[in-house]
DNA sequence: GCGGGTCGATGCGCCGGACGCATCGACCCG
DNA sequence: CGGGTCGATGCGTCCGGCGCATCGACCCGC
């Protein structure tokens, strides 16, 4: 059984079939076996189940003798006996009870593998990569998620929070596929499109007396204690509001400087003044902190962009970025 | 992508190669895609890491435009581009690095089930279940696993503790590979061998006469308090000794009837009378019992016997029966 | 800029192997 | 003892996979 003993016959000398196929395909080395394949398992798994050379052969639309030969060939590779076979029964034998199992776990295998694979190319399924920040993360990005799940159960998103220069090094590395950054994202490699504008509000604190207005204007927070952005870790909203309050000769009073919008409304709930944060910042809620509309111009000037590399050629992706594209236009942000 | 579209070229009207194998071998419905081959796989396979056709093909003997072909033959199959391929350079896409994953797990499993299948068959691995009783779980039965485990590391044994009676029904129904079994054991289907014939001890409390003689004699226990087996739950033993007792007219004094041997050693332990048990049972230590050979004719009353059916055709239950059998001759029992 | 070299794709002829048909041999049953 | 069933086998056919030769694209160096 250790050797690839010829069938007895006219060919005694002739190598065995599929000798040639396999020392080919396999990188035979000496002893080595050749390997079956997954029509010959087909054949064994058919012939198992019905225990009937000629049933089974009639379900793999052939004839009896060639599904008999591919058998006696699969045990030949083998070097085992699948099958005690008389002329009035087939059983299966112990090894071939445990190799029955096996394959039907390969070709299991074979064919969601083949699916899995369909799926990856045309865009139906795959890995996603998106990477985001902070402020992105309290609204847009979990509608992102759900509506990827209704409409790609298949994609199997990673989410990673990083500011928007290390997203832009993520991309070029391929760490993530997708990038929610804010502007300015200007870059040949990147294809962009926003994907969401939205206003300013005014975090205050209880008691404080300008929650009686309905909406604030700038103006409003002129010496006023202002909680704000650190330049590194927020430059976008710190440039962001220096530019307006510059714009419109407004100088609050600065009490402290923080990165996160959720550390930004924790100190407005202690009472050290207001904040100014995007509109999607009301989806946190704190005790004693209260919105105010705040009117700039422009009315929506918080913008995120999608960004992601032109030569991606992940399937998904597209597929995804269609789909989130589409999403944002009815939502009322436009692609560019 | 949905359909098995045929290459351009010549054979435009031909169906596709290997269609008429695959349209037989997978019970082919109307849409259904024909299937891969494993040496197709090795084919992607050796190419994915070589990213290079020439050295691929060489890699798995032979030349490079048959196994330029085999590739396209299997993304036709899965109506995919795995590879990227200009004549200067040879890339996974997307789908392709996922099927390169499935491809290698398909065909490692593949190896392992016909290495797995081949030691079955040769006897070197598979299951086998074993009854046994609950004395000869004390020394023989972990002698027994343990020889298992060095000789025969492949075997995966299942212990079930059954009583002689259920053992011989589990044995025809196929319920258990092997039986250790006491005697008699006469029935056509079954081949039997003895393992094991042992003296029996006498186990007694701390403080009781007889522990002063190196050895009893079953006069010894007339009139004596002795703890007793059970004539159902422990027939063998009960048996036994009654015979014994009968043939030396001694009458010990039966306080308790049970049917584990541990509990007989738990009621010695408390001073209810003495026991007598098979050599076996010095492998449980009670406090305050201690044990003192008793002389009987045969010297060795207490056999334990092998059984397993004739037709039990599976390859590993010879090996292990040849095992156990040499092992038990060399420890002084015989087989017949 | 042009010739040589590399690499994957393709044309072509050959050969082996998988198929179907016909038949054999073993076995069961009436 | 003859008919029927079933797996194995002989045989002729045909197709598909192979190797060889070559093509076309592309890069590189002189």
């Amino acid at each position: 059984m250790n050797a690839f003993t010829p069938l007895p016959g006219k060919k005694t000398l002739a190598i065995g079939p599929n000798e040639r196929l396999a020392s080919r395909l396999q990188g035979v080395v000496d002893g080595r076996f050749p390997m079956f394949e997954l029509s010959q398992l087909r054949c064994f798994v058919a012939t198992a189940e019905e225990l009937h050379f000629g049933r089974a052969a009639q379900r793999l639309n052939m004839t009896q003798p060639p599904l008999s030969r591919q058998v006696q060939l699969l045990e030949r590779i083998l070097g085992v006996t699948l099958l005690d076979r008389t002329s009035r029964s087939v059983r299966l034998t112990p090894a071939g009870r445990a190799f029955l199992l096996e394959a039907r776990r390969i070709l299991r295998l074979a064919e969601s593998a083949a699916l899995a694979t369909r799926r990856i190319a045309s865009g139906e399924a795959g890995q996603i990569a998106i990477g985001f920040t902070a402020a992105s993360g309290y609204n847009f990005l979990p509608q992102l998620v759900i509506l990827s799940k209704a409409r790609l159960p298949n994609a199997d998103l990673t989410l990673r929070e990083m500011v928007t220069r290390e997203q832009v090094e993520a991309l070029l590395t391929g760490r993530i596929d997708i990038g929610l950054v804010r502007p300015p994202m200007e870059r040949v490699e990147f294809a962009t499109a926003r994907v969401l504008s939205e206003p300013l509000v005014a975090a205050l604190p209880t008691g404080d007396a300008r929650l009686a207005k309905a909406s604030l204007t700038l103006a409003d927070f002129d010496a006023q204690p202002l909680i704000m952005y650190s330049p590194e870790g927020a430059g976008y909203f710190y440039n962001m509001l220096t530019t307006l309050f510059d714009a419109n000769g407004v100088s609050p009073n600065y009490v402290q400087h923080v990165t996160q919008i959720h550390s930004m409304l924790a100190l407005v709930h202690a009472g050290l003044g207001a904040a100014i944060v995007p509109e999607a910042a009301m989806s946190l809620h704190f005790d004693d902190v209260q919105f105010r509309p705040v009117e700039t111009t422009p009315d929506r000037p918080v913008e995120l962009y999608m960004a992601w590399r032109k030569d991606n050629e992940s399937p998904i992706l597209q597929t995804f970025i269609d789909l989130c594209l589409a999403e944002a236009s009815s939502a009322g942000s436009d692609a560019r």
